[in-house]
DNA sequence: TAAATTAAATAGTATAATATTTTAACTTTA
DNA sequence: TAAAGTTAAAATATTATACTATTTAATTTA
């Protein structure tokens, strides 16, 4: 009947208040809140507490702090970060693996890219070989980091043409935990030519929008990748075993 | 090249100690911290540094912190909870509709119920039907939020049969989102019992270990709480409409 | 023996002072 | 005069300390 009203903690309901203006759009991203003392003025609160409201915040997304002159708080567009980061966590506990990864991969990525062969744009197909471009680039240079980058980015651009804003959410989380596998297992170049080429035959797929072949080409391309990554894993597995 | 080392705040340095020591099982579920004051010695920080970090902590569910004695800062199973809040912060902004849900949940669920079918077992169908039974007990007493939250569990149990924790976290997740869906459209007993009803199906099939009935019957219930759910979601722009 | 009281442990909050960082404005110098 | 260096001010970051509130357990009392 009633809600029960424990954390009697300060900080808690100056971090409701303000999440609540920003749900609201009292609060918009760019906007800077009142220096600290002022606001500690305005909640009535000390330091530490609005500190412990602020600190909060900043993990939840809602606003960045940054000292010095025209610091303060800022508030920032809600990214997906800390939800992957707290998935991440969760999911630590649980032990996934490779083939778990994989399948929900398949799941949700051949739909997705079946529905995108029918509605994506030619500036949309522009992108994803402007992003195999950069994925060449990146492998010349050998730079890892923007390699893994581009190569989740364009499962990502493919989830956003669905226009599904749920799908392309679940789509950055299983593409967030393959990017944390990747980082462990340090696959080589070889690996990284295989996606580049995959990517490459979907993107084509997709410019002829001919959506069995496309779904075609991303769960071969998925399976492939699975079955480097455990052959990866296993050969680790094997040499930590003998040490 | 090199990794840009912003972020000095003490803090997190705190945080990340601590979250560590948890994922390598140094601390575990139900150890407890020293007391603040002895945790303020061991890193050599503030009072207000240290309940900064613990803030944190307890924000990414890591720990939860008690007053009193016997109290302070006690490592906690890290749950989904945080995970989830911070994905509905996200979304949000993202307005997904009834319908981009209800898509989401038939590709994850009939995927998710139809390997269930092959491989529940007796006790888990029986959880089912004692969940069924706490249902019509909690229709009995209009207890509102107990039949929501059993309607949940009823898919995540589902969900768990698969074995695959990634899957289950998905489906936590969109369950998660039309729970958000129901609390705001407050549907009512009729809805309630044709869920009730779709449920009870549902498990009839599971026993039956028959997959293609189990997923026909999922889909059309997902289908069956998309139209209610739109439907009342139209009554209430129409009657808003009229202020 | 059960209820009420007290005491101790512990987190929560407040206040004030100092340190650090950031940016902009200013000054110097080649 | 333009680049480089310096300084000053604004703002947060941290520390230190004192005080308050809450919870639990032990103790007293009816």
């Amino acid at each position: 009947m009633f809600e029960s009203v424990k954390s009697n903690r300060i900080s808690e309901y100056i971090i409701s208040q303000i999440r609540n203006a920003v749900f609201e759009g009292k609060l918009k991203p760019g906007d800077r809140l009142p220096p600290e003392h002022q606001l500690m003025e305005t909640f009535g609160v000390s330091k530490a507490t609005l500190r412990e409201a602020l600190r909060g915040l900043e993990l939840l997304g809602f606003l960045q702090v940054r000292k010095g002159v025209e610091g303060g708080a800022i508030i920032t567009e809600v990214d997906i970060k800390p939800a992957l980061g707290c998935l991440t966590n969760y999911l630590h506990f649980k032990n996934p693996s490779i083939g778990d990864l994989t399948q929900v991969r398949i799941l949700l990525e051949s739909y997705g890219v079946e529905k995108a062969a029918a509605a994506i744009s030619p500036e949309e197909i522009g992108r994803l070989e402007e992003l195999n471009e950069a994925c060449a680039q990146a492998l010349e240079s050998g730079n890892q980091d923007e390699l893994r980058k581009n190569e989740i980015e364009f499962h990502r651009i493919i989830a956003g043409v669905t226009a599904n804003p749920i799908l392309a959410v679940l789509v950055d989380i299983v593409e967030n935990l393959l990017d944390g596998t990747k980082e462990i297992l340090q696959p080589d170049k070889t690996f990284s030519e295989k996606v580049l080429a995959a990517h490459k035959r979907i993107a084509a797929a997709l410019l002829q929008k001919n959506p069995d072949q496309t779904r075609d080409e991303m769960i071969k391309h998925i399976r492939e990748v699975e079955r480097d990554l455990i052959r990866l894993q296993e050969e680790r597995r094997k040499s930590s075993d003998s040490l």
